[in-house]
DNA sequence: ACTTATCTACGAAATTTTTCGTACTTTTAA
DNA sequence: TTAAAAGTACGAAAAATTTCGTAGATAAGT
């Protein structure tokens, strides 16, 4: 299933995937930490998303608990490719160069980026 | 200056990346490679990013030529970042780690990889 | 039992973004 | 010099998204 979610489904998506399934009122209060927005308005959000069906709910109790119908994975991997077309021509590479360039990795992260670049080079002989 | 476009301003700022400076009917023929745009919509909407200070034109001629007003590279990275905060909690290697694991890249790709890779670490150490 | 707090549902207003019709101006060409 | 062609400007409609008030239902506390 592809779609592309708005600013304020992503906001909640965010919410989500971080804290996992929440009702109305949590996912109010974290996005509250935020920027201001009433609870009705996440609500109603919330609502048109599960019509979509991009949240499923759980409604046996009173307060309704809701989380992603769709990996939080699939979902980055739709908006990524989404942003390297828009951006970048459809190049990940170039947007990879473009990152890697202005961004500060631990020796850490250097370490494992060495060793995803080993595997994929491994995997283009094989 | 930052700003992050609509869909339909990056539209038309990829137009303008990849042609150079156009004219509002050059721009509308190219987006209507892609999908059905009248010609005063896209007229409209090149205005009203002169007006924001997204892009210049050159009125000396009757024809107008639009470019954008800001650096390809600062709102690239604009965009970049914001998508990193929106969708990967902020942390750039996170999304680099998600998008090579699905990238194939060409022994080019992946030499240039590399490189970068190695003045980062000299970087780091310096 | 009754009052208060919490929650969902719904509709509609407000805002933002996109679309396009129309009027007017300037070229171009016959 | 007049008609057609190609442009810009502008306003407002249409569509998409976000916001919130209000009503009604359910649970909790006293």
């Amino acid at each position: 299933m592809k779609f592309k979610p708005t600013e304020s489904e992503l906001e909640i998506l965010q919410v989500l995937w971080k804290h996992g399934p929440c009702s109305v009122r949590s996912v109010n209060e974290f996005l509250n930490e935020k920027r201001e927005v009433g609870y009705t308005t996440t609500l109603k959000i919330m609502q048109l998303m599960a019509e979509k069906g991009i949240l499923s709910r759980d409604t046996t109790l009173k307060t309704h608990i809701y989380s992603p119908a769709i990996p939080e994975s699939d979902t980055k991997n739709h908006m990524i490719h989404d942003f390297i077309n828009n951006a970048f021509y459809g190049s990940a590479m170039d947007m990879v160069m473009q990152v890697l360039g202005n961004a500060k990795a631990t020796p850490d992260e250097l370490q494992d980026l060495k060793k995803l670049i080993d595997d994929m080079e491994k995997q283009s002989k094989a």
